[in-house]
RNA sequence: AGGCGGAUAGCUCAGUUGGGAGAGCGCUGCCCUUACAAGGCAGAAGUCGCAGGUUCGAUCCCUGUUCCGCCUACCA
């Protein structure tokens, strides 16, 4: 035996520190485009460059690792695409939020300027989250970074967008959009979110036009937006109002009167008064039955969402009370004016879902300007099928309703934002024609572009105006959603447009790893774009995982302390740690809660790991043993075994994307059978080093540790390297070493079934040295009663190691007597075998009768254990008699052991009667 | 409003052909046994949200219900 090579605590910094750097220099997860092997492609998600990841991108990317990790071992050419996103509005927003704290902004820095300043920050940012990644072990193909605003991929998002442009599939038009008045820009509709709000239903009279003494009742949660209706409508076959249709109202507060209209989509009887009013330029649905009733749109709101009110509009008094005032300020004054003027008929509470902005939580208004969209459905309906037909599996399954549901009601994606931060929209105006002034407006965020403007789209600046042949041409200011050059990802990674090896080799990808909150952001246009560009879906399996809430988000808050931050957690407790926590807790269907204390346990199992090294390198000592194909003992062919069933459970649950099961099956294999059990069993042989039993025990260690860190590895990249580069190896980095696989040859019945009754044993003579304080060392008998033949020689046989395990010299003597306290016998039953240990000495017999009143309880348990086998047997098929006898048996041996036999034999003639009823 | 998910030990969570209720942390007792005290052994602890139903038998399947969360949504 030799000094421990290795420290007595797994200290994590100094490994992760150097093998992370390591790695990429030996270059060893760079992908080459002239492998021949199969190949293995994720695209990683790109994070935004907005700051530093959270414990949601370690857990995403914790996942990727491992899987790109275990197909890299099992010799597939594996490409891991590593990224940023530029994440347009929420960068900017952050880089504004800089400029406000310097007391500038953006537009006294200008467009120019102003990038630059994002650019710098994106620099810094983005080396920050590579950084990350690589402590975080991440093992991507780094000299492939990609960024979405890089000039190739901002030449496919041209590309793209010329494209879809000439197919018709995409446009310019007037059209209701969410606003949000703080970013000053467009919002798609998933780019707002809802939340619950109270406000008031008013009930308000709308005088009639011909005979202003009649009123129609009106409800409404917004009378502010009164001031631009347009109309209001009533159901066609409600009789309150159907000899109404066709008259005119007068709309409060202004000078105008509008039509009753019908419209049968719009209005629903039960609600409220069955009379909608109709503002199209600031509601969905109005706008709609705007469209369907030719209404005019009257817009009373400037970019901030404050009404603005010109004199044709409202009455000076109106004007007056509420102009520039934002809508939640006016809503109250206009109430007050109602009510002044007895047109208010009531108010009561009422709940709505108000729109946020997903960036800066703004309440969003809707708002009539010009955009550009996307005429998804011809693009969804292929993307739709795509996953009905298992070209693309999204996992779990229970997410692919939703991913359906949703693209099956998709509308218009509206793809223009009026910020700077983006791929800056390649359409141009010619000033010759429009003049130049519409630009202008630009800066103070009017609509910027007349509606009626002829784009020119192209990848360039085209030369000249068709129609007037100027030169002065503009280019369309807004950018694009980010969302947009996402979708391209898969494909605009690889080299795309250009007709790349990289596209050739890895494009359509393998899986994706993602969570949910962008299942409709990212993947479904993702599987639209790949399907209308490459001809294929981008990626074969969706992996959807749980998610982690940061602070930003809604479960993790600061205010309840639950925050976690994955630097500051693997400072403390190691990389791998976090890792194994984040796999292990990855159960579908549930968001991870991370809980410190299992980040602890973890770290436990690192230095369990690193402890059961030392211990193999302390009995190694420089000896290489010889393989002993034939003549393994039977515990190494149970551990062997053992190691075989969890090669091939691990590997089945990673197929399945089930990293909390192949972690827990590690968790357990390595620590309670391959330390607790295998490792304490080879200190017997090991004793004499000399010995051939030794050399074999060390062989056995080794072999199935060894490859116990190849299975673990991608859990656990950092650890496991360290050790391996200890045990005897050839090649320089367990990295591109192969994963275990199945060897059935390894697999033995016989032996597992030996120590199950061997771990049983010893079980049960530790329980009973506990229970009687009965100390270490002194003589111990086995007494083996209604056990099988078999197994009564397997334990003679195993009473060395049963001896050595259970702490003290054991003689096993096959026995008829029933033991009792009274003779200083201790009996104790489990699964089928009862042991009698014999102790010597003075025991406290009050006190053992007493525990063993306890032990009775299991044994009632395991009589009603018994039953229930025998009537599944005979209610399945039929159970033989002598199966019946042999639990009859058993019932009865364990019965007069325990004198419990009243209750168990009267179940047993229940289930035999109702078996022959 | 609709859809989905969750509710299991003090805490964080596993648990599918329906039959034995589990892990980590915490807790109790014993042990510094020469890999590991970040450890070993033994143990206590749960009417599996509630109420019905199907079944010989339900944490599991069905119906209803309560609470929590998420997604989608134009109910003025």
């Amino acid at each position: 035996m030799s000094q421990p090579q290795l420290d007595k605590i797994y200290d994590p910094k100094q490994v992760e520190e150097r093998w992370s750097r390591r790695w990429i220099e030996l270059r060893l997860f760079h992908a080459s485009v002239s492998d021949r092997r199969p190949s293995y492609c994720i695209v990683i998600p790109p994070p935004n460059v907005t700051g530093s990841l959270h414990v949601g991108h370690a857990l995403n990317n914790t996942l990727q690792d491992i899987l790109i990790r275990r197909r890299r071992m099992q010799g597939y050419n594996t490409l891991w695409m590593p990224g940023m996103d530029h994440a347009g509005i929420a960068t900017q927003n952050v880089v504004e939020r800089q400029l406000q704290a310097e007391g500038t902004s953006r537009e006294v820095l200008g467009r120019e300027e102003f990038l630059n300043r994002v650019q710098q920050w994106k620099e810094h940012s983005g080396g920050v989250i590579i950084a990350q990644l690589k402590r975080l072990g991440a093992s991507c193909d780094w000299e492939r970074q990609r960024f979405t605003m890089d000039p190739g991929l901002s030449e496919a998002v041209k590309l793209v967008f010329v494209r879809l442009y000439e197919d018709g599939l995409l446009y310019r038009g007037e059209r209701l959009i969410n606003w949000c008045p703080r970013c000053l820009t467009a919002l798609s509709d998933i780019e707002v979110e809802h939340e619950d709000s109270t406000g008031k239903l008013y009930t308000i009279r709308y005088p009639l036009a011909d005979d202003p003494s009649q009123y129609l009742l009106v409800a409404t949660t917004r009378p502010e937006t009164m001031l631009g209706d347009t109309a209001v409508a009533v159901h066609p076959e409600d009789d309150r109002y159907r000899h109404l249709i066709g008259s005119r109202v007068q709309v409060l507060l202004t000078r105008r009167t509008v039509p009753i209209v019908a419209d049968p989509i719009l209005v629903d009887r039960e609600f409220g008064t069955g009379a909608v009013k109709v503002t199209p330029a600031h509601d969905f649905n109005d706008f709609e039955a705007g469209e369907r009733h030719g209404l005019p749109r009257i817009k009373i709101m400037d970019i901030h969402a404050n009404l603005q009110l010109t004199d044709a509009l409202a009455e000076p008094e109106v004007i007056e009370a509420v102009n520039g005032l934002p809508a939640a300020k006016a809503r109250p004054k206009i109430e007050q004016l109602l009510a002044e003027r007895g047109f208010l008929e009531k108010a009561e509470p009422h709940k709505m879902a108000l729109g946020k902005c997903y960036r800066c939580k703004t309440v969003v208004e809707p708002f009539l300007s010009d955009q550009w969209f996307v005429n998804i459905k011809p693009l969804a309906q292929p993307a739709v099928h795509a996953v009905e037909d298992g070209r693309v599996r999204i996992l779990p399954e229970s997410w692919k309703n939703n991913y359906l549901g949703w693209m099956r009601d998709i509308k218009d994606w509206c793809v223009s934002r009026q910020i700077w931060w983006g791929h800056q929209i390649p359409a141009w105006y010619c000033e010759g024609c429009y003049g130049s002034d519409f630009l202008r407006r630009a800066s103070d965020g009017q609509p910027l572009v007349p509606s009626d403007a002829v784009p020119i789209v192209a990848q360039t600046k085209p030369a000249a105006c068709s129609t007037c042949s100027s030169n002065r041409l503009v280019q369309d200011p807004d950018v694009l959603d980010t969302w947009f050059s996402s979708a391209l990802w898969p494909f605009s990674t690889l080299g795309w447009p250009q007709q790349t090896p990289e596209l050739k080799v890895f494009y359509p990808t393998s899986t994706l790893v993602t969570g949910l909150d962008i299942l409709f952001f990212w993947v479904a246009r993702m599987i639209m774009m790949g399907l209308k560009f490459m001809g294929d879906v981008p990626f074969r399996d969706v992996y959807i995982h749980a998610l982690v809430r940061d602070a930003e988000g809604q479960k993790m808050s600061k205010s309840k302390g639950n925050v976690i931050d994955p630097l500051q957690v693997m400072d403390q407790y190691g990389t791998d740690a976090l890792r194994f926590t984040l796999a292990a807790m990855a159960s579908p269907g549930r968001d991870v809660k991370l809980a410190e204390e299992r980040i602890e346990g973890y770290r436990n199992f690192a230095n369990k790991i690193w402890n059961a090294a030392r211990f193999i390198l302390m009995h190694l000592d420089g000896k290489r043993e010889a393989r002993p194909a034939h003549d393994r003992s039977v515990a190494d062919r149970w551990i062997l075994s053992r190691l075989n069933a969890t090669i091939r459970a691990v590997n089945q649950e990673v197929d399945q994307y089930r990293f909390d099961r192949a972690a827990g099956i590690l968790y357990h294999f390595i620590w309670h059978e391959y330390c607790d059990w295998y490792l304490e069993l080879a200190k017997l042989p090991l004793q004499d080093p000399s010995t051939a039993d030794a050399a074999r025990a060390r062989q056995t260690l080794l072999e199935t540790f060894e490859h116990l860190m190849r299975l673990l590895h991608p859990f656990m990249p950092f650890v496991t390297e360290e050790i391996w580069q200890t045990l005897p190896h050839e090649g320089n980095s367990i990295v591109i070493q192969s994963y275990p696989a199945e060897q059935p040859e390894w697999h033995s019945e016989d032996a597992e079934d030996a120590y199950s009754l061997l771990q049983r044993a010893v079980s049960l003579m530790r329980t009973g040295r506990s229970l009687l304080d009965y100390a270490p060392g002194k003589s111990i008998g086995l007494h083996v009663m209604g056990a099988q033949e078999q197994d009564r020689s397997r334990l003679d046989s195993l009473a060395p190691a049963i001896g050595h395990l259970a702490r003290g010299p054991v003689s096993v003597t096959p026995t008829i007597t029933t033991p009792s306290a009274d003779s200083g016998l201790l009996s104790l039953a489990a699964e089928g075998i009862t042991v009698g240990v014999a102790v010597e000495g003075d025991v406290d017999l009050v006190k053992a009768l007493d525990r063993i009143k306890k032990q009775k309880d299991e044994a009632g348990k395991e009589m009603n254990r018994l039953s229930a086998k025998l009537a599944n047997a005979g209610f399945v098929e039929k159970a033989p008699q002598e199966v019946i006898d042999e639990h009859r048996a058993r019932l009865q041996l364990l019965t007069r052991d325990h004198g419990i036999l009243d209750r168990s034999e009267q179940q047993l003639q229940d289930i035999l009667r109702s078996r022959t009823a």
